[in-house]
DNA sequence: GCGTTCTTGTCCATATTATGGACAAGACCG
DNA sequence: CGGTCTTGTCCATAATATGGACAAGAACGC
C-alpha cells in the first residue's frame, strides 16, 4: 500500500498506472472515433483530436481493424466504431441507473413542456447524449440523437456539467478538449466564460444552439457524492424560448433534476 | 503493395500488422470479461483463458479499469465490462443487418415451433447470443440469454457454426479455444467429433444440452460469400425433442434459414 | 498535362515501453 | 498455524511501440 517514495512530483493519491501507453493510445482513438458515429472520422482529424503522431494513429487503428473493433468505410476513407464493441457491449445488457431513475421526469418534463428533452451523461471529456424525448409541439430540434458524442463545453448540457464541478477540474478539462474545440467554433476563453455564466444563473444555457436557430436550457444532475453525471437539456428554435419561458422552463427542468438526484440514490 | 520478399514463412497474404502486441492482449482480456456478463470473472480465469502471464493482465486489467472500460466488483473482486463499452456502442445506434433480416424468421419460427429460440452470431472465436424468442409451451428453457458468449463449439449453435466453415478453419479456432474447454467439461477431440456430425447430419445437435436436461438443434446461416455468419436454434427439455420431433423441427430451421440468407442478400 | 497541397500508407533504427520471474500479502480451510 | 488458494507489486531486461522521413495516391487549379 506504501509507494516507495517516489522522487517525482507528489501529486495526487492516485498516480496514473504506467506499462500501458498503447492502451490508452487505443482508447483515446477509439473515443474519438466514437464521436463521429457511423460516418466515421478521417484518419488526420485523429490526430489533430488525439494529438498523436500518424504512423501511431495509422498503426492502432489498422490493428483495431483487423480485431474487428474499428472499420474504414472503403467509400469514403473514414474510420468509425466497429461491430464488435457493441457485441462486447451486450455483456452489459441491464440499461443503467440513471436511465431508469430519469425516465419518468423526462416523461414528465416533456409533456409539461412540449419541446425536445434530452439526457446527456459526462463520459470523460465528452458529452453523451443518452435519451431523447419529442415533444408535442409541431417544429422540434431533432438533430441530436442518442449516441452523438461531443467535447464537454460545446453543447449547453457540456457547460451545465461543467459548471456544476470545481472550477479547477472544469479548466482541466476544456484544455484537454482545446484541440478539438477549433472543428466546433470555439476556444477555451469562450467555452469558460459560458461555464462561469451558468453557475451564476444555476444552469446552462447557450442563446446560439449548435444547430442554426435553436436556444438550449440544461441543468446539472449530480450523484450522491456530489459530482456531477448528467444533464438535462431542453431544446428549441430560439423564438420559443424568450426570457420570460426561459424562467420557466428552467424552474421545471430544475425540479426534474432533483427528483432525478433523489431517485439515483435509492 | 509488393511485399520486401520476406525471409519468414511464406504465410498468406494477411500477415497480421505488428507493432501492437498490447493492444490485442487488452482486447483478448475483454473478450474473456465480455464471457463474464454482468458477474465477471475472477483474475486467475483471465490468466487461464488468455494464455497471458498473471501481472501482465493484472496490469491491463487495472488500466482499463482507470479507463473506465473495466469495472471491478468490490464485494467479489471479479472483473467485468464497464459501463464505457455500451457508451462507446451507442456510436453504432442501428440494429444490424442480420437482426432486422432474421426477425420475421425467429417470429414465424418462435410461433409454429413454440420452444425457446435463439439467434446466435460468430464473433472472433465466440458465439454470442443476439436474440431470443420465448415460446408458447410451459417448459422453456430460459437460461441462456442474450449476451451470452460461450467458446465457439461448447453450444449447439457453435458447433454448427463451426461445421459450415472448412475443416480446417474450424480446427484452428477450436484449438485456440482449448484451455478454455475445460470449463465447460469439454476438449479438442470431443468437439471436433460433434462438428463432424453435425456436417453429415445438416444440422448442429446437442443430445446433453449446456444446462441439464435440455437438447438443443441449430441450424447455420452463411453469407454471401459462403462464411458461416450465425446460427437459430431451438432448445427444449430433452423429452419434448424426441427423434421425429427433431426432424420436423430440423426443417423448420433448414427454411427459415434459408429465408434468412435470402434477406441478407438484399 | 503538371505543379501544389491535400490525404493515407509504409519503413526501420532507436529508445521507450511492456514484460514476466520472483516475491509478498491476504483469504480461506482443516 | 502450515497448506493452498487467490490478488497485487517490483524492477532488470528484452522486446516492443515509436515517430521522423519518405512514398504514393487523390483532388484541385490553370
Amino acid at each position: 500500500m506504501d509507494k516507495t517514495a517516489s522522487a517525482k512530483s507528489t501529486r495526487r493519491i492516485t498516480e496514473p498506472r504506467q506499462g500501458a501507453q498503447a492502451i490508452r493510445r487505443a482508447l483515446a482513438v477509439l473515443r474519438i472515433l466514437a464521436a463521429g458515429r457511423e460516418d466515421g472520422v478521417p484518419l488526420a482529424e485523429v490526430v489533430r483530436a488525439t494529438g498523436l503522431t500518424r504512423p501511431t494513429v495509422h498503426r492502432i487503428v489498422h490493428v483495431l481493424i483487423e480485431e474487428g473493433i474499428v472499420e474504414r468505410h472503403d467509400k469514403t476513407g473514414r474510420y468509425a466504431i466497429g461491430n464488435q464493441v457493441p457485441e462486447l457491449a451486450l455483456a452489459r445488457a441491464r440499461p443503467s441507473r440513471l436511465l431508469i431513475a430519469a425516465n419518468p421526469s423526462l416523461q414528465r418534463a416533456s409533456t409539461e413542456i412540449g419541446d425536445t428533452l434530452f439526457l446527456t451523461v459526462r463520459t470523460g471529456n465528452d458529452t453523451l447524449c443518452v435519451d431523447r424525448r419529442i415533444g408535442v409541439y409541431p417544429i422540434q430540434v431533432l438533430s441530436i440523437e442518442v449516441g452523438a458524442r461531443r467535447p464537454l463545453g460545446v453543447s449547453s448540457a457540456g457547460v451545465a456539467i461543467l459548471a456544476a464541478m470545481p472550477a479547477q477540474d472544469a479548466r482541466k478539462i476544456v484544455a484537454a478538449n482545446e484541440k478539438r474545440l477549433e472543428a466546433y467554433r470555439t476556444d477555451v476563453a469562450t467555452v469558460l466564460g459560458q461555464v462561469t455564466a451558468a453557475r451564476r444563473l444555476g444552469y446552462g444555457m447557450r442563446e446560439i444552439g449548435l444547430v442554426q436557430g435553436t436556444k438550449s436550457i440544461s441543468t446539472w444532475i449530480k450523484t450522491p457524492d456530489g459530482r456531477p453525471a448528467a444533464a438535462m437539456t431542453v431544446s428549441a428554435v430560439r423564438t420559443r424560448l424568450g426570457p420570460r419561458r426561459e424562467q420557466e422552463v428552467a424552474e421545471i427542468l430544475l425540479r426534474e433534476a432533483r427528483i432525478i438526484e433523489q431517485a439515483i440514490r435509492g
